[in-house]
Parts: structure tokens; sequence; C-alpha cells
DNA sequence: CGCCTTCTGAAGCGATCGATTCAAAAGTGG
DNA sequence: CCACTTTTGAATCGATCGCTTCAGAAGGCG
């Protein structure tokens, strides 16, 4: 019902994907409740009755935007997460932070942190989504870091999580100052200091 | 006009600065455009004409519920910038940052970074006002280590604009968390190895 | 061509948004 | 006790919220 494509019909006259990417800037700059319908029709190009036959309503319309941020701007995570070393894998993670949330073509900061950090009753699933979003980035770190300790890379008595949450609360702060207007040379900088001290 | 108070006339049946605080908290959890004056006023325990009359409107309102925020929860930021040392005061600032956002008779995380970090028209002043919030927070730090490079406390290499963005980035990085719903014990953990590079 | 499915534009649904008005209630000072 | 000032509750403003409905336009398929 929702892949299933039926031959025929009127063809859709807008591209799903490139729709989605349009509300996915509209949702990154205002927040999930600041968007209106309204403003995401129009970004989109569509009028709300073929949002809501394709899209579904505002929260499905949300889970699908995030879902091309993953697949896009949040992609370099999986990147850097292959990355052969620890510290490659951090100092890949916060240069892929400040590269997102500071490009000049895409609101600054970080969707996953700024679209739902405190809401009204209208954005608490997607808040607990965005939890768990963030959280599952941790974990992801985590489970890296305890691969590199299995592995040697990093000494046995380093600790995965503490070392995981150290990186992934600098990304959650790059994407604060970014929002705050802060430079991406300013937190470069910022970023290989805090590397400075990586354990080896 | 502000401050004064006639002596005639029906007295006030609120206290002010409680039904501030009580807003502060809504908009605390809710955020600016996610709180409603139904909320609002619901939790103050007045009217929308008395709060109107006294408070001002909704943006007023958040101004101030704000600088009670500074003289309550966020007080411990003056305290810290009067430690002695730049290490002492890092310290400081990240041990305030975790109490204050992990605080569970309190919202999870910091107001001046969740109430307004990606709005819809109706919060851009207010967005803009925490903009310039956070950035007067990261040049009061910047302006301390600077004493303390002066002062010999730190290095003559030290950089205290970088070393200032540091610490500012992980107490926005903290304040996240904390919304995520990571405990204080965790956050102070990574606060303690994130400080074991400080320079000296 | 003509049936038939699907999409689209426009109008409008009830609810809630922030904000205002007004008359009655409540005290204070003379 | 009365005149005067201020507060307060209730009703209400137009605008906008997310969402739905519906008739007609549009194009694939037999």
């Amino acid at each position: 019902m929702e892949t299933r494509r039926r031959a025929t019909g009127r063809p859709r006259a807008f591209d799903v994907d490139e729709a989605l990417d349009r509300a996915l800037l509209v949702f990154w700059e205002q927040g999930f409740e600041g968007a209106s319908l309204a403003n995401l029709t129009e970004a989109m190009g569509i009028s709300t009755a073929s949002m809501y036959a394709t899209l579904g309503n505002k929260e499905q319309l949300f889970r699908k935007a995030l879902r091309r941020y993953d697949e896009g701007p949040s992609a370099y995570v999986v990147a850097a997460l292959a990355e052969p070393t620890a510290l490659r894998v951090a100092t890949a993670l916060l240069a892929g932070s400040i590269r997102t949330t500071t490009c000049p073509e895409q609101p600054h900061g970080c969707l996953g942190v700024q679209a739902a950090l405190a809401t009204g009753e209208a954005g608490r699933e997607i808040r607990a989504l965005l939890v768990d979003w963030r959280n599952k980035g941790h974990e992801r770190i985590r489970d890296r870091f305890q691969r590199a300790v299995d592995e040697g890379d990093l000494p046995p008595d380093a600790n995965p999580a503490s070392l995981a949450r150290y990186v992934h609360t600098l990304q959650a702060g790059i994407a604060v100052q970014a929002a705050s207007g802060v430079s991406a040379g300013e937190l470069q900088e910022m970023a290989d200091t805090a590397l400075r001290s990586w354990p080896h």
C-alpha cells in the first residue's frame, strides 16, 4: 500500500524525494512545531491534498524528512565510523559535524538537535523520536570505540562509553554553536584542541 | 511607569516573581513557540488580562523569565567565573551546567539552548535574543581566560578564545545530552576526562 | 477514442493561536 | 462611607493552526 505503485492513473506531477528535501530544509530552519503546513507545502510546491495523499500528515512527513537527513547531510557519520582508528573516527565525526552544521547553503545547526529540543504537546512524539535518534548516535560511537579497545587500538583501560559521550557531546555542542552563527574555522580550531588529549 | 507603584488601587493578588518562575518552567519545558498563552497563564494561576497588564505580551514575558533564569538556575556562571584559576573556572562551569540541566525538579536541559534553537516567524526575535545570550556567555568565559593569560595562570601561548569556545561548546553539548535524558553521573565522568587535557 | 484511476486546486472544517475589550469586583486613601 | 484606582474573569477578536473533503483536471490503458 505504501510502496505499491499501480500502473494506471494520473502520474504524480512532483518528485517525492525532492519534495522531502524541500520540507527537510523548512523543518531544519524552523523546527517541527515552528514549521507550518503552509510553509512546508509552499516550499514543496504542492498542495496540502497532494501532501496528505502521498506523504501522510505532518508527523509522518517529518519522519520521512529525517530519513532523508540521515542519507544526506548526516551521511558523514557512517563514513566516519568506518575510519580505521578511534582517533580518526573521532576526528572525522567532529569535522563532519562542523561541515554539516555550518554549510552556507543549508540552515545552520543540526536537524536532530534543533528541530524538537523543547516542544509543546503537539511535538511530544517528534521530540521523543529525536531523543532516540541522538541516543542511537551515541551508541554507535560507543560500539565503535569498544571495538577499538578489543582490537588494541585504544588502551585496555579506556572507557568506550565515556569517550563516546565526549565526542557526542562535542558534536551536539558544535550544532548549538553553529546555530549561534559561530564560524567553521573557529569550531575546527576548537575541535583540534579537543582531540589533542586523545588516549593512546 | 514600570517599577512605579501607585499607593492607591486594588492590590495585585499574585506575586510577580513567583508567576515569572512558573512561566519560566513552562518556557523551559515547551520552548517559546511550544508554550501557549493558555499553558502559561494556567501555570501562573492568573488570567490573560492580568498577564498583559503586568508582564506585557508573550515576548516580554519570556524576556522577564529569562532574567529570572539568569538570577536562579544560571547563577552558577557568575560564581564559576570568580574562581581563582582558569582550570577551576572551567571545572565549575561544567559542573554547574551538569547540575542545572539534570536537576530532577526542573525541566532537563538549558532554557537558553532549547527554548528557541529553531523557530518559525513568531519566534524569530526570541531566537535572536538567545543567540546573543549564548554568545555573551562565550565572551564572558573568553575574557576570564584572557585575564588568566595576563596573570600567568594560563601559559602565554594559550588561546583564550579557543579554550572558551571549548568549554562553552561542552556546556551546550551537556544541555543537549541532559535534554536526551543522560544522567548527571555519566556527564560528570565525561567532563572529568574532558578537562584532563587542560593546559598548564 | 473513451473508460477509469489518480492527482490536484480550492474551499472550508473545528480548534486553537496571541491578543484585546469591558464591566464588575476589590481594596486604598481621604 | 465614598470616590477612585487597579485588578480580575469572561467573552471575544481576526488569524492561523493541522487536516479533510470534493469536484474536476490529467494522463495511462484497453
